[in-house]
DNA sequence: TGAATTGATTGAAACGATTCAATTTCGGAG
DNA sequence: CTCCGAAATTGAATCGTTTCAATCAATTCA
């Protein structure tokens, strides 16, 4: 039986046929717990990110799909809502399920999953986050150069003061790197380090965006930055939103980027400058190098950084 | 050690101590794979969604997330693509998978999935589909008063000839209603059948929405609809994008009212009307359905119909 | 014809957790 | 001190596949 739906060469025809016209005629459908408890790893793999609403990620979790679609695999999508003791959980959740691999956007330090996936010999990939080791894969988009390039836009458009919005208390690893692109872009520009201004928010997405747009309106307007950076779209989207239903123009008032390039951005009231990412081959690229990883005898760990693009429209235009 | 795990008031208290300590010592996982063959089903639950690409589905499939995250249960995320075939292949990885039960919106008639499922004990509930049978649960919004409140609302503006975008060949369940409920505006307002022109899309996304743009346009003025009611959200955004591109004013010359109202709907060129549909509740609802179905000895079939509300924005303005 | 070889088929063990029956331990009552 | 019953622990069977050794059948060659 195995070896007829697994290996049908080995066997002789006849028996081929009636094992697959009872195969048929019982609508026998494969167990595949107890394949999976027989091998030790199943046919899934994790996915684990800080926000599926957001359409970067779904972007991704589509170029993944392709691969692991074509690899009869299925993809299991862990939303972990930028929290690391969700992610955490989920982390657990798919060593119990013996996941063929786990593709993680960390949020905080992904030490941890790192050693505890190890330890259990499933393989992990790092997505959107640029691996310190070379333990393992990690597939990634060179973001401090995507931070310079956003801020060094702004500045090369003539203004003086920009805002940095997107960091948070905790440190989440792309914002790290944007953050440090922004600044170099200053620096380059020779511009001072306190003319940028730094814009936290509660979360990444657009109620975020909202938030900083009122802290940005706080500032005393001499003071006040004429441009901000985003470290993504739906925050550059809140922001816009927020700045113009309190009457501000965009780009007169406040020019605006963003990050990411979700296919929404140019479809917007302001349509949105932004800085590209690959996203759709993000993923791909992330699932191909975790299935190697977990089928290939001789797999070499790679580091793959793709390079951004930036996207200019009307929202910085001038 | 089962019964430490997972019945621990029945072991004595330095047992279960002694055997903690040799779990934390040895790093001790549980085998999920090993559970799932003894128990039969597994902690995981699968959707299959036409497009995962459309934020409509991932906020159903936070609402979703809600609850499984809460019933330590994992979600398999399958993308359909719209192709019944794709859908095919991916119930049966789900059925093999041991799957505690499947969340579906079918693209085509669920009949299929409905037997294969049920023959195989594997619980579903069908997702955004009005559930013919009272065989399974479902969970729906009314899409014929949907359709008929957007087309509604252009006749009651003043438009005569109204386009409807989103027929397709094959008759994907939501669109059905959705027209049957614009011809039943039209029927109401006493508007005669033709004055309904059905716009066709290759798909039911953004380039969808452009192409039906261009097959607008392609229309004699004389006879060119003055509005168009889109089947979803992504459609009126290509739709709008083309149409705007091509010098039309919304909603001067053309009005334009999308469904779903996804979050992006207010931010959009022209902030669209839509009709909103509870995505979050949608989902929570069905996987509350689907979970109760999997483990609840007594459980019910529920037929769950939400209601939609118009939302009005300028894109349909006057 | 018989041995050797190849090919096909059958059988049994193993994966690891759960479950329930069987056994052991312990405390208290007689 | 023994015996009983309750509580705790141990052991064995089971889930459905895969894998590999063992068996059986057929073919080739001497």
């Amino acid at each position: 039986m195995s070896n007829v739906l697994n290996r049908p060469d080995l066997v002789a025809a006849g028996t081929r046929q009636r094992v697959e016209d009872a195969v048929n005629a019982l609508r026998y459908v494969r167990n595949e717990s107890a394949r999976q408890l027989r091998r030790g790893q199943s046919r899934t793999i994790g996915l684990i990110v800080p926000d599926i609403g957001n359409p970067f990620f779904t972007d991704v979790a589509r170029g993944i799909e392709d691969v692991t679609s074509a690899a009869d695999a299925l993809l299991i999508v862990c939303d972990s809502d930028n929290g690391a003791d969700k992610e955490e959980r989920y982390l657990t959740m798919l060593a119990e399920q013996q996941v063929l691999g786990v593709l993680h956007v960390p949020v905080g330090s992904p030490a941890g999953a790192i050693t505890r996936l190890r330890e259990r010999g499933i393989p992990l990939v790092l997505l959107d986050y640029k691996g310190a080791s070379r333990k393992q894969c990690s597939v990634s988009v060179n973001d401090v150069a995507g931070g310079e390039m956003a801020v060094r836009h702004l500045l090369d458009i003539g203004h003086k003061r920009v805002g940095f919005v997107g960091a948070e208390s905790k440190p989440v690893p792309q914002v790290v790197d944007r953050l440090a692109g922004a600044r170099k872009a200053m620096a380059d520009r020779k511009r001072p380090a306190s003319a940028l201004v730094i814009l936290p928010t509660p979360s990444l997405n657009i109620a975020g965006g909202i938030a900083a747009a009122r802290s940005l309106l706080d500032i005393a307007p001499l003071r006040r930055p004429t441009a901000v950076s985003c470290v993504n779209d739906l925050l550059a989207i809140g922001m816009m939103q927020e700045l113009l239903s309190r009457g501000m123009r965009i780009p007169g008032d406040v020019a605006v980027v963003g990050y990411d390039d979700i296919g929404f951005a140019e479809a917007l009231a302001v349509p949105l400058s932004s800085v590209r990412q690959p996203r759709h081959q993000l993923g791909r690229r992330a699932a191909e190098l975790l299935i190697d990883e977990a089928t290939n005898e001789d797999h070499r760990h790679e580091r793959v950084v793709f390079e951004p693009e930036l996207i200019v429209r009307e929202s910085s235009n001038r």
